[in-house]
DNA sequence: ACCTGAACACCGTTCAAGT
DNA sequence: ACCTGAACACCGTTCAAGT
């Protein structure tokens, strides 16, 4: 699969970093071996669908890639789905579903830990999957482990002393927030780091280095932050956001 | 901070709801008079540009389209920019320009206050202008004004009793937060709403209607808050998760 | 320096027709 | 029920050529 260039270093965020399950076999698409007529099923579709997005992002998902890999005409993609669009949900849901699995069972710990838990869970899969950070949760009557997973998450928040309203928005906060992080992680690498040619490390020293280059009257906070910069990992980063987010909630609880 | 139960509207964010700029004048790109041979500017290129994302969202930013805005050929655009996502940035970037502008002076308040009103700017730009989810603060390279809006949310966190590492830290928080919840409630409206040919009163409502028919057992958290959620709004929503935020910040401040 | 014309290599989507 | 073939109406990008 590809790899994640970044260790888990992290003192807060103790879960182990996420790795690729395999696509679901195929059921039938057999490769290779001729045949009249291709038959495909959803879950293919889908599975398909999701390994082209993990090898060659959004801009590689093309329906006539799609089909190809399936072995059929572009047009068969269309029995199963009504288009492009739904086809990202639908993958990205797929997706989502295993998230939910994965968290399904946490609870009756500390309803703030345990919301942690389910946070990161979220963020590991989508660093994992920078595609997934533009349509996951993004539409919860289309998506229904996006309406699960937010369900998942709101419901800690009824194990806190709180108003409805306040629960509302606690729960939004922290699905905006990991959503936005890891998306803002996600595609802050331009493409050649994603393709695997230029390494992470590298990316981030010539960032760095454009950075110290600043005027330092100018740009007084880059520089103060610069060496912390060039050695940070997005996952401790964004663990130390989230724990800012959830002290806040946590201090709404008690007040 | 937390003494208003309701999180009521506007007592934390008391900016005014913000509406879109004029494009700038376009310079000589004369519309209907019979030239030979159009003339364009990268001004003139961009303000177009964030018109047409303006009237049709990204999908509706195609170089011909713009092309045909500004009188000339596809290939035309290619002088002043390299390519369509460079335009996208670079249209972004022209935005927040006007963003970096209206807060420039922001400062020499409450550290945490100031950041507030910093953030809420972006905020509103984002809703304003949907498609910015997307592009806004993605390449601080690339965009000129996303590295000052950075530097400027950062500068306020050096009033602050942290080490670099907590400011870096929470400057990004801030900021992915912000992007994460703006783009999330942008793109929450499906193209219907953006067209204006649903209200956001009637999408929500038949939201809430999907909402309210699910299994109370299944779904007690969604039930808890549906009422919340027919009557909300997203800026008010936004505030009250910048505050949990927040108030995170400040009480790290105060260890 | 800046734009045109025309082409290349793609797209998503539709739909009658096949099996 | 599910797929094929072929078309339609687009795309972004390139490049020699013009002015």
């Amino acid at each position: 699969m590809f790899d994640n260039p970044q260790g888990a270093r992290s003192l807060w965020c103790d879960g182990g970093m996420p790795t690729h399950d395999e696509p679901v076999a195929d059921t039938g698409t057999a490769v290779g071996r001729a045949r009249s007529r291709a038959s495909h099923s959803l879950d293919s579709v889908l599975a398909e669908a999701v390994a082209l997005l993990d090898e060659s992002g959004v801009a590689g998902l093309t329906i006539r890639a799609l089909a190809a890999r399936l072995g059929g005409g572009p047009a068969s993609i269309y029995w199963y789905v009504s288009g492009r669009d739904e086809l990202l949900d639908m993958a990205a849901d797929s997706i989502l579903a295993r998230v939910f699995a994965s968290v399904q069972d946490v609870g009756g710990g500390d309803p703030v830990d345990d919301l942690r838990t389910i946070a990161v869970a979220l963020f590991d899969a989508i660093v994992d999957r920078p595609w997934l950070g533009a349509y996951a949760l993004r539409d919860t009557g289309t998506q229904p482990h996006s309406l699960r997973l937010y369900e998942k998450i709101g419901e800690q928040t009824m194990l806190l002393e709180l108003t409805p309203t306040q629960r509302f928005n606690a729960t939004s906060a922290v699905v905006g927030f990991v959503i936005g992080v890891a998306a803002d992680m996600g595609h802050e690498l331009p493409e050649e780091v994603v393709s695997g040619e230029v390494s992470r490390e590298k990316y981030l020293d010539r960032a760095t280095e454009a950075w110290r280059s600043l005027d330092p009257g100018e740009f007084p906070f880059i520089h103060h932050i610069v060496e912390e910069f060039a050695h940070h990992s997005d996952r401790a980063q964004f663990c130390a956001g989230l724990d800012l987010l959830l002290a806040g909630i946590r201090m709404q609880a008690r007040a």
